[in-house]
DNA sequence: GAGACTTGCGAGAGCGTTCTCGCAAACCTT
DNA sequence: AAGGTTTGCGAGAACGCTCTCGCAAGTCTC
């Protein structure tokens, strides 16, 4: 019969039980003003007794602060890059009183714009944003944003006054091939995933995010410098999914010549390259090699080691949540633009061609 | 000089500048009650003209509903278990209208409760929560959380009326220990991640979460089964870290009686493993067998690929949305037990002893 | 064409806080 | 002892929305 109703008790039934005003028990509560200590101490415990937890919504209603950042993300959180920093910026936000919302677009430029709609609605204190695209970006102008602090991580967008943390994607991608070319390889592969693309192909999109631009930049520095002709460049620019980056790697090791390391953007194409070289009975390191970025501990517990480009994925969650919150706390501080530094882990996946020249076929010194 | 104030239209802005009333405007922006089409259009005009965002908190005040969901956390979504129910509860409930806040406790029960409260504070209309701990429980009672729906995921809890959606980690964990003693495997070993152990010890905790507690009544009753002494049984309990749970598979393969097939609890014992093989060049599939619960792309992209206790994760998180939903949006739904069923897909990490009695010096049929 | 019903809209209260203001009592100061 | 200052507290407005109520005008009914 009694119906369970969402009572909750509010400050005016703390300041009834305590016999006082309003006013007092919320000075109580919230450690402000003016209050005799006694008072404060009675009306607590009266709080406390019967349950009462503050109404936040009330509260930010009042203070026009939320105490918490949404986060908008790209679908992939189970991307070894986004579910820790992720969870990094969770992390980072608890640490500074700060709860995450959390917004999922797959990278889909419409859910993008509703994410962000839908956290100005809940008025969020600020937040950050993974860019799903590179060109479009008005619902991320100073005026739409009406006011609310923004930090993008992990993609620039140009056209666009915002901090931004990044990795320096384009020297990590350089050191990847150079280290591939100082192991004696000449043929090297790009395998690019990205959003968008239908399948897989070789030529290159209009328009790339940033960070994978900075790789394929990189890339195409560290093989000219290195003196390596356009022809024994094989790019592929693919479709974030196992069964084109499969084939999208078969189409690859097939051709007439065949590049002797492989560079992946991200990991689900590095797994690509480990799926079909299971099933072509392939070695690792030996029949072929693979350079990756965003280190995992799979790609440091196989046999051998994955080499792969490390980017600070924690740091730029947390640098992230720290500019965020300096800009919400007072608001003009300059917009920066934040470029991490990566380093390159070196295991045995990339054979060593020098040592071992008879690994290639078409070996020349 | 002009200070960038955080001066959002409201909706008496709206209202004034369309010539109505607020609670006209409100109609018309909320589409309910009667109101002319025109004026409604009108007004949705003005509204949009103006750059007019609905004020969430406002609104949730009034309506006593925030179309937020609270999913309290262990610390690891970075775990192949957490990072993909995460992200399938994020989508589950965007699917139907809400947003989720996510809080990360560290397999702490203070910060459990913390989180809880955060939680009520920001009066989310339910939560999903996954119990760092099976034994304190009275923070998540009826009375304490004051009306607020809550779902357990991953493990049940004893002793309170909620409901859970678990997967069957019983039959999970004895299928697998049957596969390896249908391939010949006579010497287990099982490396179960608990939280709250320090180092590695065989010495069985007083207290295991659900979860944990059906892998190891399942492992035992599939060895007793099978006809395996308790001495031809390895079993360590093991903090989660790399460090300690490498020692304690060496530790293992180190006894005198050194078990042929290991099953661990999760991915990151089953990376210890891998690691520690890797290190001594011991073959999988060959040379050490291995079994683990959780799938992963990884997993399945090794050579050979690993088998794996698959757990229906996604449909956890979607499962654990619906029915917390169901209990928002209509009060009074039967608590229930969900146990979702698992399903074994071997791969080529369990050595077929019978086919090749060899591997195993003391093998006898 | 008079009463009943419908339509469209505005006034005002209320959600649970915080915060400003003002007032009385207590405490200084010289 | 008279004026000033400090202390502690309450009244009431405000945050931005929704929702009930009531009223005027229009529409129906016979």
């Amino acid at each position: 019969m009694a119906e369970l109703k969402q009572n909750r008790p509010t400050i005016v039934d703390v300041a009834q039980k305590a016999g006082v005003s309003r006013a007092t028990a919320s000075r109580a509560l919230s450690n402000y003003g003016r209050i005799n200590a006694e008072t404060a101490k009675h009306v607590r415990e009266v709080a406390n007794s019967i349950g009462y937890v503050s109404n936040e919504l009330a509260r930010a209603m009042r203070s026009g602060k939320t105490s918490t950042i949404g986060l908008v993300i790209i679908a992939d959180f189970t991307n070894a890059f986004f579910d820790r920093v992720t969870k990094s910026i969770v992390d980072s936000a608890r640490g500074r009183g700060y709860q995450v919302l959390i917004t999922n677009t797959d990278e889909d430029i419409a859910a993008e714009r509703k994410a962000i709609e839908t956290l100005i609605e809940k008025r969020v204190d600020g937040m950050i944003v993974v860019p799903s695209t590179a060109v479009v970006h008005d619902h991320l102008d100073k005026g739409r944003l009406g006011g609310t602090p923004v930090v993008l991580i992990d993609r620039r967008l140009e056209g666009v006054q915002l901090t931004s943390v990044t990795t320096d994607d384009f020297i990590g991608t350089e050191q990847a091939v150079k280290n591939a070319v100082s192991l004696g390889h000449r043929r090297i592969g790009f395998l690019i995933a990205t959003a968008g693309v239908i399948g897989a192909s070789s030529e290159r999109p209009k328009t790339l995010i940033s960070s994978i631009q900075d790789r394929v930049n990189g890339f195409s520095q560290a093989a000219t410098d290195a003196g390596i002709k356009p022809r024994a460049q094989t790019w592929l620019f693919c479709q974030d999914d196992p069964a084109v980056s499969e084939a999208a790697v078969a189409a690859m090791l097939d051709a007439p010549k065949a590049p002797t390391v492989i560079m992946t953007s991200n990991n689900d194409m590095a797994l690509a390259v480990l799926k079909v070289a299971g099933n072509r009975e392939l070695v690792l390191g030996r029949d072929i090699s693979l350079v990756t970025v965003d280190d995992s501990q799979w790609l440091a517990a196989m046999s051998p080691g994955v080499t792969v480009v490390v980017r600070p994925v924690e740091q730029v969650g947390q640098i992230a949540v720290e500019k965020l919150i300096a800009e919400i706390e007072e608001p003009g501080q300059p917009t920066e633009r934040i470029v991490l530094p990566t380093e390159l882990i070196a295991r045995g996946s990339v054979a060593n061609l020098v040592l071992r020249p008879e690994l290639d076929p078409e070996y020349k010194e």
